[in-house]
DNA sequence: CACTGGAAAATGCCGC
DNA sequence: GCGGCATTTTCCAGTG
């Protein structure tokens, strides 16, 4: 019960290896994205309004109504103002 | 120069202690406030809305200005639409 | 389809402002733990060791009376300088 | 105050080209090591030791050929039951 | 006062 | 389909 064959092993290690290798490469990926948002920085921008940007141009136009929807109809509820600078 | 005196080894346990107890009582509030989502969720609600309420509420106005005005002007300088649906 | 019955709002409502004392709380205690770490390090001792001692005996309660490590991180915490000068 | 010479345009332009490029080698990677692991899955494996196999030749990869643990770890992802049946 | 590092929060995935 | 878990991202205090 204690005895696992050669043929295993070798499948396990493949797909281990196949794994880190992959991993590996996001990693690195993840490693240019902060090189460019050092660049981003080091140039005067604002980083945070940047991801601010990827994030929005991501929704899709219609996701984006609909995940807005719901927190209108809850900013009604509560009174809070839309837009005109009254916070309850 | 590897002795510590009973005192300072009290002290600094004392320490630990009222630090230990504090993230403690941290803890059993950050549960609480799962409870609430659980029930809110459970009720049928939005919890990202009402998530989203908080962090509103918590935003003076003029903070949520300053903060929605960069973003504004590189919207615009990307082309993208503020709220008419056009995702650039 | 905008429309919310009152008793909806209230329960909002009433939720909204259930987080909010709970967060306020959490916040409360936050600032208990920063002005403890603030008497620590006025008293000399190096605030990071304490951190480093919070974690490990949140991590192996059970080993927390193992008296050579925790020496090791109470002479850090000291600021003793001992062996290689690194503790952790 | 809202005005932005053309070149800051095409400059954030680009920044945000390059970063949703970025982005989407990073996703597509993910997706990758998705297929692995539904690979693994479906060839009888199981997922959550072959992750923790990654785990550990991260944290300790001078250890890796430490055979004696690493084989109870393959048999788990085996699922063989073994000892007490829980490794890690 | 910008940067780094660590804690907290949010998101997405996986298993049930 | 939901809840729990792990990862990722965001935020903030501490540091030089």
């Amino acid at each position: 019960m204690n005895k696992i064959d050669q043929a295993t092993i070798d499948q396990l290690t493949s797909y281990v290896e196949r794994l880190e290798k992959l991993e590996n490469e996001k990693t690195e990926i993840a490693s240019f994205i902060k090189d460019v948002f050092a660049e981003i920085k080091s140039n005067g921008y604002d980083t945070k309004a940047i991801k601010e940007i990827l994030k929005l141009r991501k929704l899709e136009p219609q996701d984006r109504d609909k995940q807005e929807y719901m927190l209108d109809v809850y900013k009604k509820a509560l009174g809070m103002a839309f837009n005109d600078g009254e916070a309850a």
